[in-house]
RNA sequence: GGAGAGAUGGCAGAGUGGUCGAUUGCGGCGGUCUUGAAAACCGUUGACUGUAACAGGUCCGGGGGUUCGAAUCCCUCUCUCUCCGCCA
């Protein structure tokens, strides 16, 4: 959520920047600033009565050590008519707080100023093109007949045992998903990255604090007899250590790591651009995290997109990477690079990675803050990005490196798969 | 899953209704001594919020209640430990 000082103080500005994303902020930034004003003067009545009341408290509490029962009753009968107000302004405080909370997170996060205008994905910018993309022969197959003509992945099985969108791996299809992940921790653990293995549930309060919950409810799959979250990915419980904490100027930059299995339930999203490997209900992710410094934070930005090209570079596939405009990127980012890979046999981009600066956006709603050099609590910067997504860089392999005699295995990869050719 | 015990400041650990936001020890920070360090000694040291600054407010696992007044009494939830059961 936007910080409320920065609306208050300027709304203009807000409101500006919203249009960016094609927002129309205006009603809600007054509602915000009047129901802000509203918390203000009723936290201070609130006070100042319980200041009042302690201070009589403390009074009787001595008027009945020296035995002036007398006074002392009379004073209790004074503060008995006190505790009626009290609890009329604590409930009146709790209301305006939770409209003020309700009607906050309606607001998306402000757009970087490189951000493009712009209504939907035709708008995005390409900022980057690298590698070559290969002829293939006219016999040249989807990935998903290749899968099962190596059968590497069992759609059907998965139908059966599950449902759509839960595939087997098999074989050296297994195999590939395990070196892959193998190959994008050790990178990462190369580039200075912790490695956390994270639970794959998480509890409601986590949902709110990455801003899954109440919003996207529906794409989670929910435990209902305990109440958990199938993560979508593991920016969630990743992010989540850091909810209600107060960090360390020293502790920067924090760089974490995971790999998890992710699951969505895509609600609504059906036709021929989720055949195969394009979208599943349950995939493999490497996820990156970092908390940054304010002043840091484009500059981490920026090292985090150049180690998802290098590892697209390292694969060997075609890609390029795209500013997302602002129509098209997510309610909670300031600023997205989405990097996708040409898929020769489907001749179309797919997108593997989005990186992507919130800001303050998350670290608002996570509280979670550093002491700066005076002392003072700061919002941190959160950034994400997939480092990388299995499913599609599966599909753009298999795909792209087919050959009459099987699919080759890039270089790079061959010391975690332990063989060259599928 | 059953029975019992517990949750207090960075850590350890007192505190069972009225100057308790909390004794004390360790740790941290500052100082004396020392060429320097250690030891010893002296001083200092919870967090959040709020204010121009003071003031004020909130916080003893979370939530609710009793009371003029709650770390302390009651209810409830969560978590931890011990024992039993089950078990990768």
């Amino acid at each position: 959520m936007i910080p409320v000082q920065l609306i208050k103080e300027r709304p203009e500005y807000v409101i500006d920047k919203l249009a960016i994303k094609n927002f129309d902020a205006k009603h809600l930034v007054e509602e915000i600033m009047r129901l802000d004003d509203a918390r203000k003067a009723t936290q201070k009545e609130m006070d100042d009565t319980l200041a009042d009341a302690n201070r009589k408290a403390a009074e009787i509490g001595k008027l009945f050590k020296e035995g002036k029962t007398e006074e002392a009753n009379a004073l209790r009968d004074a503060t008995t008519r006190m505790k009626a107000s009290i609890k009329e302004l604590e409930q009146t405080l709790d209301n305006i707080k939770n409209d003020l909370d309700k009607t906050i997170v309606l607001l998306p996060n402000l757009p970087h100023r490189s951000v493009p205008r712009g209504k939907s994905a035709e708008d995005n910018e390409i900022v980057f093109e690298e590698g070559v993309i290969p002829a293939l022969p006219d016999n040249a197959e989807p990935h998903w007949d290749l899968a099962a003509k190596y059968h590497i992945i069992d759609f059907e099985l998965g139908n059966k045992v599950t449902g759509a969108g839960f595939p087997f791996y098999c074989g050296k299809g297994a195999r590939l998903q395990r070196a892959l992940i193998n190959f994008f921790l050790t990178e990462a653990g190369n580039a200075g990255y912790e490695e956390y293995q994270p639970p794959l549930v998480v509890n409601e309060e986590s949902g709110f604090g990455t801003g899954q919950l109440p919003d996207k409810d529906g794409q989670m799959y929910h435990v209902g007899i305990d109440n958990f979250y199938l993560i979508p990915t593991a920016e969630v419980p990743i992010t989540n250590i850091y909810r209600n904490v107060i960090l360390k100027e020293s502790d920067f930059p924090v760089k974490n790591v995971a790999y998890s299995a992710c699951f969505r339930r895509e609600a609504g999203s059906y036709g021929k651009d989720v055949r195969g490997l394009n979208r599943l209900h349950q995939f493999d992710k490497v996820e990156i995290v970092q908390i940054a410094h304010p002043e840091s934070s484009y500059q981490v930005l920026e090292e985090m997109k150049q180690h998802v090209a290098g590892l697209l570079r390292k694969l060997e596939l075609p890609f390029r990477i795209l500013r997302l405009c602002g129509g098209d990127m997510s309610f909670t980012s300031a600023l997205t690079f989405d990097f996708e890979v040409y898929s020769a046999a489907q001749q179309r981009w797919l997108e593997v990675s989005s990186v992507s600066n919130f800001e303050d956006y998350q670290a608002n709603r996570l509280k979670c803050r550093f002491k700066d050099t005076e002392g003072k609590n700061r919002l941190v910067h959160t950034l994400n990005g997939s480092a990388l997504a299995l499913p599609r860089i599966v599909a753009a392999l298999l795909e792209n490196n087919q050959t009459e005699d099987g699919i080759k295995i890039p270089k790079a990869l061959q010391p975690f798969t332990g063989f060259e050719m599928i």
